[in-house]
RNA sequence: CGGGGCAUAGCGCAGUCUGGUAGCGCACCUGGUUUGGGACCAGGUGGUCGCAGGUUCAAAUCCUGCUGCCCCGACCA
């Protein structure tokens, strides 16, 4: 893309109802315009990095035999009568009616919805287990929305809900998503910790978390400095202070707790037969007895990670992207379009990238040196190929690193050889 | 929902206490000089001062009500 021709409104000045470095970078760049409170527009390069996580979400739970639906945002009062979760769910539960009076609710989550789908068509254990999830925008009514993207009443989630014969099947299941998690998580690139947690609203027995771990998390997790024990502090302290956590013994025998804070950006759930039973979904067993399922659910924030993912990765300067999220691979900023000379270079090297499929962005726009060096650190693209007259004369570029706001000469040729190695 | 704060040009703000024809910086447009780190000079565009009522000769400013937004708390996949 020719950064002449795209729509990315930058701002100088941090914006006066912003809090968070993630919030307040992600307007200055032009990602996000907020519409109403806790509820964002995506702009181009904001859309770019969240369909970026999308896709690695998808591709991951794929290879994990989930199958992608979609299910509606509008859900009938109905339903969520029948899981006796309509008055259970609190005010977070958008509802309102239609023109005849028939009542309906924004969904926060769809187990109704899929049991729904689920128990409409005949099964037996032979069709099991199935696992199924969407991408989609969910609407919660928050209390308190707050820190932009991070925590929003509209938002994107990915959700999954698995059903199998018996708790044995559901165990499989629940750990064939938590392996789909690690490998979605270490291919985004954050520094996580899996931790045990409390189920909370949802129902259900064994639940634990994904957290992004960053200083500006909401949410308190208890990690050992000698294993991969780790908790949210809920589950552990009960009434007491989580600071006396510290330095005690980790519950797994190994090593001490440490206190850090984590953003939750996944959650998995066994909720066993809750919603199987309330909203009576049957499967034919091998005695041919009709019994309820067992579910799974799994969550996991997808416009969150895009905010969480700037509170781990920025400078003073801006946002630093991870590779595999970033919204443009490398920036080619031209330092002189006016030359023809210079541009012919500039796109060749351009073209050859994204034949390549490096995703590179031209910044062909024809204003000083100094506003380009700034927004691109600004934008936080990972590498940059700075083309001038000074070096072009020498049949030389500067190849820069974000991450290390540092430049290097390197030679024509050795462009592709450099990032070749880089994304690799 | 309790406590606190804010609302004036696209953005960030001053002006409000003490009422008197609305200002600054950034951005944007013109011209010129510049041109490897958010340039400079000159000129210019842009506002029913959140909304509705009231007081007054006169309201951004005082009074009443409402709405929106932010922070702290409770709450939260």
């Amino acid at each position: 893309m020719y950064f002449s021709k795209l729509f990315v409104p930058t701002v100088k000045e941090d914006p006066s109802d912003a809090e968070l470095i993630s919030h307040k970078l992600m307007v200055r760049s032009g990602m996000i315009k907020k519409t109403a409170a806790g509820i964002y527009s995506w702009l181009p390069l904001g859309l770019k990095v969240l369909k970026k996580v999308e896709e690695i979400v998808r591709k991951n739970l794929n290879n994990f035999d989930a199958e992608e639906i979609l299910m509606p945002m509008v859900q009938p009062a109905e339903l969520w009568k029948e899981s006796g979760r309509y008055g259970e769910y609190g005010k977070e539960l958008l509802k309102f009616d239609d023109r005849s009076n028939r009542g309906f609710v924004l969904g926060p989550t769809h187990e109704e919805i899929i049991c729904e789908i689920f128990r409409s068509h005949p099964k037996s254990y032979k069709d099991l287990p199935v696992n199924l999830y969407q991408i989609q925008t969910k609407f919660r009514d928050e209390i308190r929305p707050r820190f932009g993207v991070m925590r929003s009443r509209e938002f994107l989630m990915k959700d999954a809900y698995s059903f199998d014969i018996d708790e044995k099947g559901l165990v499989k299941s629940y750990g064939k998503m938590k392996d789909a998690y690690i490998s979605i998580f270490d291919e985004i690139g954050l520094d996580y910790r899996i931790v045990k947690a409390d189920s909370g609203n949802i129902g259900g027995d064994i639940s634990e978390e994904f957290h992004i771990l960053a200083d500006s998390g909401e949410d308190l997790i208890a990690v050992s400095d000698s294993s991969d024990y780790a908790a949210n502090v809920e589950v552990l302290s009960y009434d007491k202070d989580p600071s006396e956590l510290e330095g005690k013994k980790s519950p797994d025998g190994k090593g001490k707790l440490k206190i850090k804070r984590g953003i939750e950006v996944g959650h998995i759930f066994q909720l066993g037969q809750k919603y199987s039973q309330a909203m009576n979904v049957g499967v034919k067993d091998m005695d041919g007895n009709s019994i309820h399922p067992f579910m799974g659910c799994y969550g996991i924030g997808v416009s969150r990670i895009v905010a969480a993912a700037i509170e781990q990765n920025h400078d003073d300067r801006g946002i630093q992207w991870p590779d595999k999220i970033t919204p443009f691979g490398v920036n080619i900023i031209c330092l002189d379009p006016e030359s023809d000379e210079i541009m012919k270079v500039c796109s060749e090297i351009y073209s050859i990238l994204q034949k390549s499929g490096f995703d590179p962005l031209l910044d062909d726009r024809d204003i000083r040196a100094g506003i380009k060096f700034k927004e691109h650190e600004l934008l936080g693209i990972p590498y940059s190929i700075i083309i001038g007259p000074n070096n072009f004369k020498n049949t030389k570029l500067e190849f820069g690193i974000r991450a290390q706001n540092e430049k290097i000469d390197i030679k024509l040729d050795d462009i592709k050889k450099y990032l070749g190695e880089k994304y690799d």
